[in-house]
RNA sequence: GUGAGUGUAGCUCAGUUGGUUAGAGUCCCAGAUUGUGAUUCUGGUUGUCGUCGGUUCGAGUCCGAUCACUCACCCCA
């Protein structure tokens, strides 16, 4: 019997493969996630990478369940691949609330699953950091993860000429539309979020249908087009719209103070599609507008609550690490990510024994180490040592090395040293590379 | 779910109004160089031309279907 032709293995559709190569791109992201995260005292934090359908679906339908990777598990319970991380974070502080110390600051760097059309900036399987504080209603929650947002893409190398952060209230916008005689807020959201992406006519004859009278859709045009709070202060008057006003003016002041002004802006057009959000909410635009947002986030002071816990305030962001990859790249802001090692052991003659106690004589000292594999003409080690990104060729049977001293060549220097195993740690220690 | 575009070597691509055995660069491997890498030179491997069918004496090229990928829409957590 004949073996039937095997298709080739492929890639997933909306998935990536993560070659060495790329994988250095990966974690230099992650690094500088991770980095500027702990800079602002955020804690890590992972949750499973599926749960139960439930707590994406919740009150929101089974809409969502069509852009879910759901299954049942054998024993019948609905489970699926997480499309975000904040329901994960509400579990987990709807299940251990009382004992954390409140407020607190984590992050996490989760796997994500959407089931939907790949298309640029957007796969089906991707990363997202996290960034949230829990416990407080204070607006220094928000202030401080916009300015985390802004000297994590500062640490990439992006300036206020290339994005920006687009500050909004959810709150102000729902007080408002409650003063102008929109009875249900909650309705008129998934419109509103798309104002910009439709046509005036399409805009206003959607909301018509919503039961808006034509006034109060010109009032919300004035409303999303303000570009200043004063003028906005002109337009309300309720207590609780002026208290979601003062709020954003706060975050303003706050966070012109540190000398971010340049990287945020005040864009009422911003709703955002959540319904979990309650009140300021925020997006991060590439200047140039070419790319779907770079991240987005906001306040959630009622997510825990609703899922079965008590009231827990909380307010947090993500960012995806296509969209920004991709940013990167146009900004020509990826750096040399060739791999590196402190030394490469080899020899003459191929004494593969001194080799091999060497090397591991240097990784003792806590140095990164290669070596030939297989019998190696020294020409082909010596290219081994140079792809493999080695600082110092050492050579177990220099001719001119004494006992216990071995001939090392610096090879972006090209030039050769003697010395024994403390020197040469010596020489990587202090010789600028 | 809707629409458009693209499929030739691992990668980037060329391939004339249809004409013999399908090409270049790059990458990879080997040699020039048996005790010293980066340059250079020489040689070599790699393809069901996405797949199936049709037209034709003859199809990488034309037609149809199908699949895959990309982009846009829908949606966007």
């Amino acid at each position: 019997m004949s073996k039937a032709k095997r298709q080739a293995p492929t890639l997933p559709k909306g998935t990536r493969d993560f070659y060495p190569e790329s994988m250095r791109l990966q974690n230099f992201i992650f690094d500088t996630w991770k980095r500027v995260s702990k800079r602002f005292g955020y804690e890590e934090y992972e949750g499973p990478i599926f749960e139960h359908l439930e707590l994406f679906t919740g009150k929101s339908g089974d809409e969502i369940v069509s852009q879910l990777y759901h299954f049942e598990d054998k024993g019948n319970r609905a489970l699926a691949l997480r499309p975000e991380m904040t329901p994960t974070l509400a579990r987990l502080i709807v299940q251990k609330g009382n004992t954390i110390k409140k407020p607190f600051k984590w992050f996490s760097i989760p796997r994500l699953f959407r089931y939907e059309r790949a298309q640029k900036g957007r796969l089906r399987e991707f990363f997202q950091l996290n960034l949230d504080v829990i416990g407080t209603e204070s607006v220094f929650a928000e202030a401080d993860l916009i300015s985390a947002i802004v000297a994590m893409l500062v640490e990439f190398g992006l300036s206020a000429d290339d994005f920006s952060i687009g500050i909004s209230s959810r709150e102000l916008l729902a007080n408002y539309l409650i003063e102008i005689g929109v009875s249900d807020p909650n309705l008129v959201y998934p419109a509103l979020d798309r104002r910009l992406k439709t046509s005036p006519e399409a805009f206003l004859s959607t909301l018509l249908e919503l039961g808006l009278l034509e006034t109060q859709v010109q009032k919300i045009n004035t409303f999303m087009e303000s570009k200043s709070l004063n003028e906005i202060r002109t337009m309300i008057s309720s207590p609780n719209s002026i208290q979601a006003l003062n709020d954003l003016q706060n975050l303003f002041d706050l966070i012109e103070n540190t000398g971010f002004g340049p990287y945020i802006g005040l864009d009422l057009s911003i709703v955002r599609g959540l319904a979990y959000y309650t009140g300021i909410v925020f997006e991060v635009f590439d200047r140039a507008k070419s790319m779907r947002a770079i991240a987005g986030g906001g306040r959630y002071d009622n997510l825990c609550e609703n899922l079965g816990g008590q009231k827990v305030p909380g307010v947090g962001f993500g960012m995806g690490d296509v969209v920004l990859a991709n940013l990167l790249k146009d900004h020509d802001l990826i750096p040399d990510l060739h791999p590196k090692i402190d030394l490469y052991i080899a020899s003459f003659t191929n004494d593969f024994p001194k080799v091999f106690v060497l090397a591991n004589q240097f990784r003792e000292l806590h140095l990164n180490v290669a070596h030939p594999l297989e019998i190696t003409k020294l020409s082909k080690q010596m290219d081994q040592a140079n792809s493999q990104g080695a600082r110092c060729v050492v050579y177990v049977d220099g001719e001119k090395a004494t006992e216990n001293t071995y001939e090392f060549k610096d090879l972006s220097k090209g030039l050769m040293h003697i010395g024994s195993i403390q020197d040469i740690v010596e020489y990587l220690k202090n010789e600028p590379s």
